[in-house]
DNA sequence: CCGCATGGTTCATTATTTGAACAGGCGGTT
DNA sequence: AACCGCCTGTTCAAATAATGAACCATGCGG
């Protein structure tokens, strides 16, 4: 591993609940020398990429990430164009909305939208990451991604994040089946206890996933009506996404038909 | 210069006029060996910092960034907090305002808001770089920064954008004196021809400026009435700003008062 | 067909990185 | 007051990775 992935994978640490991190927990996370995670955090400092802060001197994301993330999205604008497309599903469905993006083998929830219809809301942390087996956006990003793809992420270890989570890659590979036979990926219960969730994937120009656009609501609170109109809502503004965005679905994707 | 500040360098080349950089383009902007950026670009691509793209295979910048980017926001929510003031800044005033934010030796312009009252409005690039010497934003930040700051600014070369750029470094200091007097720097045509602005700075915890807010104008359109109500209007939701994401003002900036 | 550009690759040489051991500061405990 | 355990930060001989001149394959325009 060269030494530019090493000092990228440092960044990787950080998260929503670990966004400051001291010099000697950074050499923990990483199994890398005290010295060499100093010179490393060094450069990405003078680069912008990191800051210090307090008194005890942690590390925390630097504000050029910011002006990348500005100059991404004047490229390819996912995350803007995403905005009003959640906030009009998310008024429509009155639940809680996302978009995840693939990122590498990672599965990134990026953008949010709440509905103030109910006090109580799913709530998702900043920049999230999902995991593929156990999200129905992960499930929706799978069905239409490629085999090496897919045996990639259920070769990987599978964790339990909650009772209701399968683990067994025969029978997320079963799932995946259902996902291509509707177009629409659903857990219960899969990532967090209590939470239905729907989702469909969003595509690139390529015709490959590049993320998911999802629904996430109380299990509770799941009525037929809300089990009818969420699909529809759903798969419109999936349709609505990836066409605002310059892609295109595979010929495969189902044409969306009331259940 | 290590490897890893030498490998951030490649992403510095993007801009918004320039987003998508070919192999041998970006060997000649960055004056290193073809073989050395092809192994450099390589493992930013394997980090998500950088993608390929097109039958080209040019580069952009990737989906990594993206997710540094929330998770900054998520601990420092600067953009986002500046969003609404932005808004209603430039619904109370009828033009361009927009916040930028020092990166170094840089200031990038990262956010702003439009307003639909005349066809005619000062556009802004996405994470446009603004130069110090040359921009109502540039001299509001200079203004309170430590002398240090200042004078590695001002011994850096100062380009002429217009015919109308100060580029004197004495001249400047007046000006940055006159900017300590009222609190807000004012630049007519020093960076886009016809174009007057004004600008504020945003201080962080440390009393030190990381930002500027500014109104920019087309000059034509800058009415008396006009030159009482933004520098009022900039100064409140400047104060705004920095209280909001817990900054604090220097005890020498001044109190805003009606001129 | 040729010249010139592109993206991409190789490997002997060179430069940089590495990490064990160390230093100083701070807070808590005795 | 002294000591301990942790923190951030530093040094430099040894080890490792990076470097770049030269090369390859492909595509395009004249």
């Amino acid at each position: 591993m060269g030494t530019v992935s090493k000092a990228l994978s440092l960044l990787a640490h950080f998260s929503c609940d670990k966004s400051e991190i001291g010099l000697s927990d950074l050499t923990r996370l990483s199994g890398m020398n005290k010295a060499t995670v100093f010179r490393m955090m060094s450069e990405l400092q003078q680069s912008g990429f990191v800051e210090q802060t307090g008194a005890d001197r942690s590390y925390r994301l630097g504000p050029q990430v910011l002006r990348l993330a500005a100059l991404r999205e004047a490229a390819v604008p996912i995350l803007s164009v995403s905005r009003q497309v959640l906030r009009d599903l998310s008024d429509e469905v009155g639940e809680t909305c996302h978009l995840s993006l693939v990122q590498g083998m990672q599965l990134n929830s990026l953008s949010h939208a709440y509905s103030p219809r109910h006090a109580t809301k799913v709530m998702l942390e900043d920049a999230e990451v999902l995991a593929f087996h156990a999200t129905a956006s992960g499930l929706a990003v799978l069905a239409y991604s490629n085999t090496a793809f897919i045996d990639a992420i259920l070769t990987s270890p599978l964790s339990s994040h909650t009772p209701d989570t399968i683990t067994q890659p025969g029978k997320i590979r079963a799932q995946l089946d259902q996902v291509r036979t509707c177009g629409i990926a659903e857990s219960i219960g899969g990532f967090e206890a209590e939470v239905h969730s729907h989702a469909v994937p969003v595509f690139g120009p390529d015709c490959q996933p590049i993320g998911a656009l999802a629904v996430a609501a109380p299990a509770s609170r799941m009525t037929a009506a809300q089990k009818d109109l969420i699909p529809q809502a759903l798969h419109r503004a999936g349709a609505s996404l990836t066409h605002s965005t310059g892609g295109m679905p595979p010929a495969s994707y189902p044409v969306f038909t009331k259940t």
